[in-house]
DNA sequence: CAGAATAATTTGTAAAATTTATCAAACAAA
DNA sequence: TTTGTTTGATAAATTTTACAAATTATTCTG
């Protein structure tokens, strides 16, 4: 995603606040840790102030750097307004894009919605599948762009956009049993995968009630009692509450999400791919 | 001034648009002018697009150019903001500056007022006076910091901060008789002598009617149809009108007003110094 | 207190921006 | 037209800057 002025600092500062640690961050901007560590140093040099509290040993914002924080995203977003103003304004052609369900009912509406409107004469055909079943169609050329959730341990290519923590559930009042009902999606799915993996790690015992493969399914069945499911935080609707701390169930690694570009990608289905991630990236704050 | 991010492209483009040729933009922000050159190409390339128009002698911006000189100009407002939002916050100290009774009247007053509300504990004195007295006063350090009219031909030191043209003006209904009544401001006074000079290029007869050491006085004089006088263009008040072109009156170069600073200037003075850069920059837009 | 994790620093190298020096096109005056 | 001047583009050389790799210093954890 080319930019026409040095993003590269304000991105890298970005990822450093989000990660925490500039070793982590300089993994996401695609650098080397002391690259981040001078690229701050000379931010910090200019504006006369420093920007992250190092006493302890996840770095923190300085109240300064609070503040610059948000010109950060500010500019960042600017720019990249710009930039989607001018570039090609009337390509067209096709484009065909892969997502999973619950991701493209909660999150991508708005973004597909600006798009269209950026480039009317773009025709976009939307798959939504599990994961594994986007991956094996992306890899026999089905589509040019997928969204593919992933476990951040086992990274497999593409760029991270979307990360928030995932959580049990279940409906409000409702009562565990010592022997867990769970609400899955059925067999490709990679969340039933970790939750079952987990589970079996912390020698629970459970069995699956109900499986749906659509999310609106799986939460309706959770809403009636049918038993407990795993979801990403920000997808719990009214009448379901994740499950307290108290009840030691086990944690779940945070839910990612990353977009997959396939090689020699056309024009059209490039800038698609940079604006789905710029976009997911400004819906976050 | 030093900034964060590369806002030279940016300052390069701006300054492209404002003087209308490569060559004399490269001098303005001191560089080649196939520096500019190279930065405008890149720029183009990045955003997919022409920025400007080279068919002519004269650039000047496409329609894409248009939009993104918008976009620049915000995008450095918001650098600059974010700038002078962190950077020594609460200085304190004195600042002695000079600036030309009638600039100061026009464009200072909200420089001023945004400077002092961000920097309370500054002392802050403003002397207003006679352009050659400000150089003089400058040069046996009474100033840290002085603003001066010049001419665009003898550039002299210091930053260019403004311009904008020069012209003839009369009262509403003023009749011109063939030997011009004058109405300027005494002595050493640059426009006053820019005046004479010209008319006397023209061989044209004149004579002073009028001096007045305040812009005020100036203009009072000139509705009381005293005579003419010489103004920028924009300090043209109601009841009065710049004098047509069919009416030929000696042409005047355009009026330059340059920012001087002090060698081993205090860091509240910097500070004060690039405010009024920057401040002056935004209001032209 | 030992060991793991993390950021700062140093140094050599690679990449990028800038200048210098031509060049070609557009314009103005003859 | 022709000629001289102004202007932007281009190529090569140079300077500046950013980066990675390795090392050091610090802080947290058990």
């Amino acid at each position: 995603m080319p930019f026409i002025i040095d993003t590269v600092q304000l991105k890298s500062f970005i990822a450093i606040v989000e990660t925490g640690t500039f070793g982590q961050a300089a993994e996401t901007v695609n650098r080397t840790q002391s690259a981040l560590s001078l690229q701050i140093k000379k931010l910090e040099e200019q504006l006369g102030c420093e920007l992250f509290d190092r006493t302890n040993r996840r770095v923190t914002l300085t109240p300064q750097g609070e503040i610059f924080l948000g010109y950060a995203k500010r500019m960042i977003q600017l720019q990249w307004e710009a930039f989607s103003r001018l570039r090609e304004p009337d390509v067209e052609g096709e484009i065909r894009f892969g997502t999973p369900e619950d991701f493209a009912t909660h999150y991508l509406p708005d973004v597909l919605a600006s798009f269209r409107q950026h480039h009317p004469r773009v025709q976009l055909n939307v798959d939504c599948d599990l994961t594994l079943n986007l991956i094996d169609g992306f890899h026999r050329g089905k589509y040019d762009v997928i969204l593919v959730k992933r476990d951040p341990q086992q990274v497999k290519g593409g760029t991270k956009v979307w990360r928030e923590p995932l959580v049990w559930a279940a409906a409000d009042g409702y009562q565990l049993e010592p022997r867990l009902s769970l609400v899955l999606s059925p067999q490709p799915c990679i969340y039933r995968a970790r939750a079952l993996a987990a589970l079996d790690r912390a020698k629970r015992s459970w069995h699956i009630s109900y499986t749906s493969p659509s999310l609106a399914g799986t939460l309706a069945a959770v809403k009636a009692g049918l038993g407990i499911t795993v979801l990403p935080a920000h997808m719990i609707p009214a009448g379901v509450h994740p499950i307290r701390k108290e009840i030691k169930l086990p944690h779940l690694a945070d839910s990612e999400v990353a977009l997959m570009r396939k090689d020699e990608l056309s024009k059209v289905a490039e800038i698609f791919a940079d604006h789905v991630v710029q976009s997911l990236e400004n819906i976050k704050t």
